[in-house]
DNA sequence: CTTGAGCGG
């Protein structure tokens, strides 16, 4: 028995399963075939059918070969195409395929795409829209205390853990060498404020660092921002990727941002990456610019 | 051709 089955040809995949179930006469059909394609990359397809009636009917269908969005199909690609078939194909039938073509829907996520309009909330006369206008004022950070300089949220010393008061009036550079030793016995001392660490704090090493920033262009369009990590975490690691992205539609706008932990490796990396071919494209890779605000 | 979004009391 399991010889049988073994020896059984099951050429039947599932792509091919037929749909209706009544009888299947097509075996009375002449063979498909498939002429050219010519050198223009128009091929023609010639099958037979029955129709509804169980009429014999023949279709001719022409067809030209998918060019590559920026590449042009060349002349040997063309010939290729009408070659006799090789390898496994030489079991199959005219025009079947090796590989079958999902059809299942993909639904491409695009979170920020069309739909939404921030500019119809601030139609004319929207109390909101006022609000900020000349609220450079307003701008007080709760941390620190400073008027005009910072939200909270970029304050300097919001990642300290002391008491707002001891910072009102004192700016970065003077000593912040009171640290966890004279707080609260049994107080939580985060990480960064352990040994000695507290000169750090208050410099720029807590801030973003925008400063190891590299400017990435010329990326194709469908490169995004998990494919740049993957391409330049192993110079070093990486603390933040960007890719532009199109708010309207979604789709990259072909240039983007790596930040790197340590300068050496954003360095390594401009020196290695710059001039890299990339999905078909040449990557330019360099410092960033600050960015305009 | 191509230097970022977001959060504002």
């Amino acid at each position: 028995m399991a010889v049988e089955a073994a020896t059984q040809p099951s050429k039947v995949r599932w792509g091919e399963l037929e749909e209706d179930d009544g009888e299947d006469l097509d075996f009375l059909l002449p063979p498909k075939q498939v002429i050219g394609p010519n050198e223009n990359g128009i091929k023609k397809v010639v099958e037979y059918k029955f129709n509804d009636e169980g009429n014999k009917v023949k279709i001719t269908t022409s067809i030209r070969i998918r060019k590559l969005a920026n590449a042009r199909l060349s002349k040997h690609a063309v010939e290729r195409r009408s070659w006799p078939k090789f390898g496994d194909a030489v079991h199959e039938d005219v025009g079947s395929r090796l590989t079958m073509v999902s059809t299942e829907e993909i639904l491409l996520e695009r979170p920020r795409a069309a739909g939404t309009k921030p500019e119809e909330a601030k139609a004319a006369g929207d109390p909101l829209a006022q609000i900020g206008k000349g609220g450079a004022a307003l701008m007080v950070c709760r941390t620190c205390g400073k008027k005009g300089e910072h939200w909270t949220s970029r304050c300097p010393y919001k990642d300290l853990a002391q008491p707002i008061e001891s910072f009102i009036d004192r700016p970065p550079s003077s000593e912040t060498t009171a640290t966890a030793t004279g707080a609260t016995k049994g107080a939580y001392v985060p990480p960064s404020m352990r040994g000695g660490g507290a000169e750090r704090v208050g410099t720029d090493m807590r801030r973003r660092n925008e400063e190891n920033s590299v400017r990435v262009t010329n990326l194709s369009e469908d490169t995004r921002e998990p494919d740049l990590h993957e391409l330049f975490r192993p110079f070093g690691s990486v603390s933040r990727v960007y890719v532009a992205v199109d708010q309207k539609t979604g789709m990259s706008r072909g240039f983007g941002f790596v930040n790197f932990v340590n300068r050496e490796d954003a360095e390594r990396a401009i020196n290695k990456l710059n001039g890299y071919g990339y999905d078909n494209l040449i990557l330019r890779v360099e410092w960033a610019a600050p960015r305009s605000n």
